[in-house]
DNA sequence: TATGAATGAGGGTTCATTCAT
DNA sequence: TATGAATGAACCCTCATTCAT
């Protein structure tokens, strides 16, 4: 329902009751009910259709990309063209996703909606360590939540800001973690710049 | 109050009612209100005490670095540091900032919190651009935001895995972050490397 | 809600909460706020469907009066019938232009309520100076004020001593206002009587 | 407790909870209990001052007018006057008359108070019926409840309108009660004017 | 004598869900 | 398939009063 998406992202997850979504929508709570079953159901379809949609989305073009920078590069410029395209509903998510807990106060998608995002970056940087792209001094799984980390505050961002320019906010942080994991140097933790 | 600290850390500020967080305290929801006015005035103190042991702790530790290097190092060592001792607290700010929203659905403290702490990084980065510490091919203001995203996901991701090394961490991110705005190469985003 | 009435006049507004009308009702507090939004609005509405019914009773009744002893008859016992056709309800909108107050203190009907009426009841007074069927020594403001405020006492008596010939009562108040307001005799403000 | 007064005329009895009254006083409620033993007590007393003083007022004031005229143009002005001078205190009794109820419902001064002035003025109509300083025509009851219905809503109308003029607001209603209790006149009950 | 802390009942309201239609 | 009515738990907050100090 695109009205839950609105009211989600407009309003917060914790504002978003089920009679504000059906008056987004026209019509009642009845309904919502009727046809997802329950609240839990409504933001469990919401959450897997944007992943889903993600998917779709990125994979095609990380595939394209032979290099380790030509990945970073990607991975990242496509993500924000990712929520270019669905302001609210990556907006939507994220706010679910730190904000729905279960009955006992345990995170509801947190944890699996972020861990595998997190995991397929930490696997290309993995493999980009393995052919040389990518200086080995690194911990993968440290860079990999650093990069989504700064992805993941893009759309709170956006909703301050609207204006934000995204693309050259996506070369910005390209160039930030191009140059952070560049090979070729001395690495930096085993031997600090003389200064 | 050290029960609201631990029920917010624990349930998320959504599930944290007065009635949780009383039980907690092993008292009633009445001796709260009549010692807060509000949950709103409790969340306040709550979130100004962290801020100000924040300020406390980061700014001595912050002038005494002369270099930029330095600085960041120790800015991003630091706020770990201040995690590590401040687990729940800064878990629970984290909470409220994300989710406390006024009646009308805009932000509570998220804006003004985040925006302080990014205002203050992003000058310092300037600064040390301009020194040449730091090379001048980055937006500071992405940098900061970088940063901050990086950090702020940490009291997540502990919650998630208590036994994370925040020590190795930090020096981790120090390294990547001072990679990332290490001086002296060709601007990647200008002349990307040959390939 | 005739429920409402009949707790509000039972039991004075101040004692009237959602539970107990809702026990009278042999409901629960949510059907109530369900149906009417809120409490407040739930008083408008019955403070609203007596000033129609008392409007659509006493129009006719008055108009049908050429006279001025005639108006002034057929207002008072025409209140009265009216009173006497809905006890409970205009006794509990007299508890409620009473006591209903707004957050800051302020009354909420008292003045709109109250002064509608007699601003009707002066102008038909002061027409009927113009007649010359009243004298005109009489000021019609404090008329008017002493004729409602003997019409706005009788549910609280009513309510005390439920067995009160109202008919005798409205026929003893037309005679005493008949006599206070008739014309051709010296003014007594003007002419005391000679003691 | 000037404070209470105060607080219950200007914000109504509902109102006037111990913790405001213990606010305007500049003390805590603690203090208010400890003097009175509860609320009600405190009302009760402050209750009982204004009637002492009332009494005190009115009787020598009553007791040297030998005329039924007379009579009546005292009381009538001499309860503006003490209206006069005690507004709130008069104005908050009221308010206390009007909403103050045992936890059952049942009214807790109204009708002792209400039917103490009453009774007394009832008394007085009545001798002064058998002098022949007034018609025999008007029941004394009707007509006391009618000039006590007058007084009592002046304090409410001072309210809105606090520039009111008191003394010839007085000398109006005298008129008036004087007019409608004037002797030799046929009744107008028995024989409405020709008209 | 005075007071701040604590209490527990009750206030109005929101909410996700169930049910009869 | 659709919907308005109804429900009961939980929400934050106010209140008069009790108690230890």
């Amino acid at each position: 329902m695109a009205a839950a998406i609105d009211t989600i992202a407009g309003l917060g997850y914790g504002q978003a009751s089920l009679s504000r979504i059906a008056e987004a929508a026209g019509t009642s709570k009845g309904v919502i009910i009727y046809h997802f079953g329950s609240k839990d159901e409504l933001v469990r379809e919401l959450v897997a259709e944007l992943t889903a949609k993600g998917r779709a989305y990125l994979g095609p073009r990380l595939e394209a990309e032979p290099t380790g920078a030509g990945m970073l590069r990607a991975y990242i410029e496509s993500n924000l063209g990712f929520v270019a395209e669905n302001r609210n509903h990556v907006l939507a998510v994220v706010e679910i996703a730190l904000n729905a807990r279960s009955t006992d106060g345990s995170p509801l998608y947190d944890s699996s909606i972020r861990e595998t995002g997190a995991a397929a970056l930490r696997q290309l940087l993995t493999h980009f360590q393995g052919t040389g792209d990518f200086r080995t001094g690194f911990d993968p799984d440290v860079m990999a939540l650093a990069i989504r980390a700064a992805l993941d505050a893009v759309p709170a961002r956006l909703a301050r800001d609207p204006g934000l320019d995204l693309g050259r906010y996506g070369r910005e942080l390209a160039d930030l973690f191009q140059a952070a994991t560049r090979p070729g140097e001395s690495q930096p933790g085993a031997a600090p710049p003389a200064k």
